[in-house]
DNA sequence: ATGCCTTATTTCATAAGA
């Protein structure tokens, strides 16, 4: 079983390259982030010629996730249960059921800066998210979360911890968010960077930060251990990131025995 | 080489991304 997840950075513009990647990735589950369209202007029969069925969760502008699989689309989930909002819920959640796999496409809050309340509503998103999960890594046996957390896991996942002083995304609230999100049973699902030391998922457009691999990992996969277990590969698909009208983040693919 | 930002919208300017 092939499971992704990649963060188009709005799926219209993405979407030639989206259909080749899936043509040429097969992967069975796909989890999308960052689609900025509604959920019924998600491009669903384009992909469903590929063989995927889509579940979308979208509110125009920002934001945005989606479900593609080929193996069964189940138990759809179109936020969770508590979601904060800013002030309104926003479209950063979406549950499936996969042949058997509950899969969430997640797109957490930036967070802006630390002194910004879209800082404090990004921990409390994730202090719900964990708390939403609970009761769903109790009845299912298999559970992944993918997506962009918006949070470095550690110094390593980014390429320069000393450009980060006082900025978002590597601060010791945010990286107790993530290992909040471990507590309730899941791994952390670490790919192969493919190239260089660090599994790099994102590089900002600007001033050449991928030529450079100045990056930061900030797609995660956060499996429960059965899951994790069954992981044969997992690689940042990082030829993504290359070419024309690329997405800044590269997808991440993992292969599970059986 | 992989090449110096991109997106959608309230569009000739702005907010957001991270």
């Amino acid at each position: 079983m092939r499971l992704a997840t990649w963060n188009v950075n709005s799926v219209k513009p993405r979407l030639p390259r989206l259909l080749a990647w899936l043509a040429e990735t097969a992967p069975d589950v796909v989890c999308l982030q960052e689609t900025k369209c509604a959920a019924d202007a998600f491009p669903a029969a384009a992909v469903a010629e590929l063989g995927y069925a889509t579940a979308a969760h979208g509110d125009g502008r920002w934001n945005g996730v989606a479900v593609l699989s080929r193996i069964g689309l189940d138990d759809v989930a179109r936020g969770f249960a508590g979601e904060p909002g800013f002030p309104d819920a926003e479209a950063r959640a979406i549950g499936a059921t996969c042949d058997g796999i509950r899969v969430w496409s997640i797109y957490a809050p930036n967070g802006r800066t630390p002194d910004s309340p879209h800082y404090a509503y990004k921990l409390s998103w994730f202090t719900a998210l964990a708390a939403a999960l609970g009761p769903e890594l109790a009845a299912a046996a298999d559970l992944a979360v993918c997506g962009d957390f918006n949070v470095a896991p550690t110094d390593a996942d980014v390429w320069d911890p000393a450009a980060f002083v006082g900025a978002t995304h590597v601060t010791p609230a945010e990286r107790e968010a993530l290992s909040g999100l471990r507590d309730t049973g899941l791994h952390d699902v670490v790919p192969t960077p493919m190239k260089g030391p660090h599994p790099f998922t994102y590089w900002d457009y600007r001033a050449g930060m991928f030529h450079q691999n100045m990056g930061m990992r900030i797609d995660l996969v956060y499996a429960t251990e059965g899951l994790a277990k069954r992981v044969q590969s997992a690689y940042v698909d990082r030829e993504t990131r290359k070419g024309k009208l690329p997405s800044d983040h590269a997808p991440i693919v993992v292969d599970l025995e059986s």
